[in-house]
DNA sequence: CTGAAAGCGCTTACAG
DNA sequence: CTGAAAGCGCTTACAG
């Protein structure tokens, strides 16, 4: 039933090597033989076995590619860099879903292992120390892309959260916003939460722009979070009189601007408001979404990269975040004030 | 450098064996061996070679994905679902992405066989003659995902496309809608083009509704494809007289909505639209999408099922296609005309 | 309870 | 050009 290198042999009258070396060095066997041979195997429909191989000959390279979840935006536009990357590289990738789930994410990363993957990409969720215990056990070279670790000497790709929060705030001002909200994540998200927080925050001390509590809420990054934090945000305008909403993801700045046109006001007539990731989504919407692009496709790319020269340097991989590029994406939902409205 | 069974052997003076039954049947082993064994693969930080097992041992059954698009919207949820249904039923899924391309597409196959696939779901693009005589050559359970390929008595689970079309154009004409445009997919694509369209015009004629070329324009399913039509559509508004349009796709739909919006009118109060899928995105839009709901999860765990069924049978598959129940989906796009209108 | 032997499907020196 | 032998990392009867 079950056809083998092994069957091909007995039926074309050959030995076991013979057919491997048709397989994989076709120059090394006689003419006639090898024919033989690919015809016997094809009436057969054999195929080899590629993990058995991979026992005994040097395989491809596998990357493993922990997903924290892949339904998100994001993660399809990242898988598709890391795939281009791999295919360019003769790479094959492991994906694993964590789906939400801590405990199913580190289990994936030694399913990755055990699979045999020879290096990781680990995305999006915050590298927790239980995380870290197993990855300092696996010992080969994990990457982290749109999330950091730097206090556990691990090398990531990302773009600079911080500093394109305070570009977003910037941008607002430059086009006359002086009373600014935010919609962030939470705080214990030290990445997407607590240091685009922390570009906004110093962003409005730089530009000496007031800050009370009521103009910041918080949501955990979906449509419906940001509808309701946008409610919340709404209720406080009469004290904080916000003319402009930066929000921590633009799942969530779809959501404020549903709400705010479920109150009555208009985008940007009324609020404006820029989001952050530019996933596709964004330009679809109405108004259109300006945004802060996140280069998800080349941080996939990126991270293949790495994991290529980590292997080359075998052993001492160089650590460290690196950032790369954001940019403003100008769209339609920030209105310019004029000045004496401020 | 590499640490195998054979190592941790050696550092704990027992046998290859002894070690492969303390991973495998602790059972069998002596109290204190098994300790000794477990403490000294934990320093080393041995991983079994699942791969090299599975040679010898019955393994867990794996699923190969075939993705055309990965970065599809709806690809994600299909995903989760074959992941969900896998997690539940102790089985691995490998996953390899097409990009778009049908040699990369065929090349997939291939390599999802070589890897030890015991079963392969294939998504959402048709199914052509040269992807069959690949198919046919495997000789394990190949099942269809969001396509059909009945000529070639495979078996696939989908919605019942020309009924759902059937439908929506149903519950166009229950809103008053006499006048019905439509955007479609491409015809050579017998799944969400020819069939969508194939119930739309027997709708058109069951309700005795006017029909002539004007009331059609086609698009890829894209965001871009849709304003497109969609402006063809208005351009001949005056002889067509359409209040409403029925579209093959979601993202089509969004973009005829910000077509409409662009030309000064308004959706659902001068043209009325519905769309088909029900990505996530079609309710964060405005006007939500009326839609027509695909079970996008649901689809792939139904696959699963289906290859772990095959397998038992093992051989004599069904095939045929399985329709999953579609629905409507009433958001905000789709108008109540008044009679008078009509 | 434990080890020696055989084997999963394949590859790769080594002879001839 | 081709085969016999050894081996990749593991498991599983079979003895003892």
């Amino acid at each position: 039933m079950k056809v083998t290198i092994r069957t091909v042999a007995e039926q074309a009258g050959v030995s076991v090597p013979t057919v491997s070396r048709v397989f994989n060095s076709p120059e090394l066997v006689n003419k006639v033989t090898r024919e033989r041979v690919m015809a016997i195997a094809d009436s057969l429909h054999f195929f080899p076995n590629d993990r058995a191989r991979a026992l005994r000959a040097p395989k491809r390279p596998i990357i493993g590619v922990l997903a924290w979840q892949i339904k998100d935006f994001f993660f399809g536009e990242l898988l598709s860099g890391i795939n281009k990357a791999a295919a360019r590289e003769d790479m094959d990738v492991l994906l694993f879903d964590a789906q939400l789930d801590s405990k199913r994410g580190m289990d994936g990363l030694v399913f990755l292992k055990r699979q045999q993957s020879d290096g990781i990409i680990f995305t999006s969720s915050p590298v927790l120390d239980e995380y870290y215990a197993i990855i300092s056990r696996l010992h080969i070279p994990v990457v982290l892309a749109l999330t950091e670790g730097s206090q556990y000497n691990l090398c990531s790709f990302k773009i600079d959260d911080r500093k394109a929060a305070f570009d977003a705030v910037g941008y607002l001002v430059a086009r006359g916003h002086r009373h600014i909200g935010m919609i962030s994540g939470p705080m214990e998200d030290t990445i997407a939460g607590n240091s685009r927080f922390s570009g906004f925050r110093e962003a409005l001390r730089h530009y000496n722009l007031t800050y009370t509590d009521e103009q910041l809420a918080f949501g955990q990054y979906r449509y419906e979070h940001g509808y309701a934090a946008m409610a919340d945000l709404l209720s406080h305008r009469d004290v904080t009189a916000i003319t402009a909403v930066f929000t921590a993801s633009d799942e969530m700045a779809i959501g404020a601007m549903r709400c705010i046109h479920d109150h009555g006001l208009r985008v940007p007539e009324d609020i404006s408001i820029i989001g952050f990731d530019n996933v596709a989504v964004s330009d679809m919407v109405t108004p259109k979404l300006t945004t802060i692009m996140q280069p998800f496709e080349r941080i996939g790319m990126e991270s293949v990269s790495y994991l290529k020269k980590a292997w080359n340097a075998s052993g001492d991989s160089s650590s460290g975040t690196y950032f790369l590029p954001h940019r403003i994406i100008e769209r339609e939902s920030v209105a310019t004030l004029s000045y004496d409205s401020s």
